[in-house]
DNA sequence: CGATGGTTTGAGGTCGGTCAAGTTAGGTGG
DNA sequence: CCACCTAACTTGACCGACCTCAAACCATCG
């Protein structure tokens, strides 16, 4: 993993070993590399405090180490468990009987996967490992055992869901109703405020993704996004090299992404 | 065309009569219109059983009327309560800064509005009657209080959130993959299923909508909807006359509603 | 009656999908 | 080291699905 033959600026290698330096950014500073976590730690994952009751430590839950495209889940089987980011960067998607592919997040440090499997039995979407990830395996009984006893722990479930349905609303706006080059520009936002959350660089960061995903996400061709990106970087409102991106022009950038393919129309 | 009784009519009055008549069919047999509903009731709603607790009667929940058109509820206000629908058709909806508003739900009898608004103390979609309706309004507060004690009413809530989750990705496979004519044969036959889960008939029925919020829905254009709509009629799979609809060929309709507009592609 | 709102249909333009070619980087095996 | 292959990305040319604008129709309602 660890390969440190400076040669070329544009190497594969070379984006490797920036989207590691991002995941290293994103590990916490206390446990170094645990097989285990507390709940105190899941909790502080998604960036909530510890309940007052401070039974913190009641519970240990696994930390599950992925390699690149690795699978986490395959759509289909028994749901067990939510996992949550620890570090690293996934992809989850759902396909069709055809194939046809649907990718729906791309979680991160803190973000839940899974939440759509508690109400069948069985989980619904592929989760794949983008880059070398670990994830918590937070199995759902547990976590509704525990949140049963305390209304802190209770609403922390509830806000996970709140969150997740609101991300999928905003996601249906963008897919129904914004062009190409909105999408794009509205992704290369998103990314940008999430890896700053996270820690690292708002405006130079590098894509986990391939075209390819972004395109199947913005429910466009791999063809387009490129189109967009170029056409983004030709306004000057970015800087695109492969996988590498640069923001020079957050506020155009947002000006545009709001804009739809369709008029501004006032039903009713 | 010809309504159930194979009577020549296409009166607006005539149209919302049917419509109402579908409303009735779904009433609860019991209540007589009753002011508020008992715990039970709810989750008959739901179609979920009492918990063996039983403790059924333990809160009384208000019922609220709502006239056509009628507003429920407004992006900003305060987040209070979960609705379920107890009659009628809803529309819930997002808008954004410039009045661009993407149709997220038709809700219907059994069906929640408002779980998007948990996470935040606002909630994010407008809700709006369709028809004359009828929704129980459940403090979300009052909710989550008893299903601390309970984990079978616990479950029940989180069967709700997994339900919303995943029928927000499926919307989201269609729009990011479908033609315009697949969404429509998508949309009819959901309406259809949904009618016949609630003792309506599953291939003759009334949009309680326009076509402007169908298309808002399906991320379209009102003449792409009615473009479609003609299309799968002189394609012998459906008769549609204005909001009167009849699904003839309901397994052609299927193989149709699943075609994208993009090839299948295999990544990886 | 005219006004209004919902629906359909047509003609034309365009965004984005499709197909194809070309480039680059990486990987493998000799 | 090179030859060769593949995967990922970009770019161009073309075209078709869908959007846009406009007109006409119909039912309802004042």
């Amino acid at each position: 993993m660890y390969n440190v033959n400076g040669d070329k600026c544009t190497s594969e290698e070379d984006v490797r070993r920036e989207v590691a330096a991002v995941s290293a950014l994103t590990m916490t500073i206390s446990g170094r590399d645990p097989a285990c976590v507390s709940l105190a730690e899941v909790l502080a994952l998604l960036g909530e405090v510890l309940p007052d009751g401070a039974d913190g430590t009641s519970g240990r839950f696994a930390v599950k180490r992925l390699q690149r495209r690795q699978s986490l889940q395959r759509a289909g089987e028994r749901f067990k468990a939510l996992y949550i980011v620890q570090s690293g960067v996934l992809m989850t998607s759902s396909s069709d009987a055809h194939g046809i592919e649907q990718v729906l997040s791309f979680p991160m440090r803190g973000d839940a996967i899974g939440l759509d499997g508690i109400g069948q039995d069985k989980v619904a979407t592929d989760v794949m490992a983008l880059d070398v990830s670990r994830v918590v395996a937070v199995p759902f009984v547990q976590l509704s055992d525990l949140s049963r006893g305390n209304s802190h722990l209770q609403r922390v479930v509830h806000r996970l869901f709140g969150r997740e349905l609101s991300r999928d609303r905003e996601m249906l706006r963008v897919l129904g109703s914004f062009s190409a080059e909105a999408r794009v520009a509205n992704f290369l936002l998103d990314l940008s405020q999430r890896y700053a959350r996270l820690g690292g660089s708002s405006d130079v960061f590098v894509f986990p993704m391939r075209r390819q995903d972004m395109a199947r996400y913005l429910g466009l061709q791999l063809e387009t996004v490129s189109r967009a990106m170029t056409s983004l970087t030709s306004l000057g409102l970015v800087e695109v090299d492969g996988r590498r991106v640069a923001i020079r022009d957050v506020c155009a950038l947002r000006r545009l992404s709001q804009r739809s393919t369709r008029q501004c129309t006032r039903p009713h």
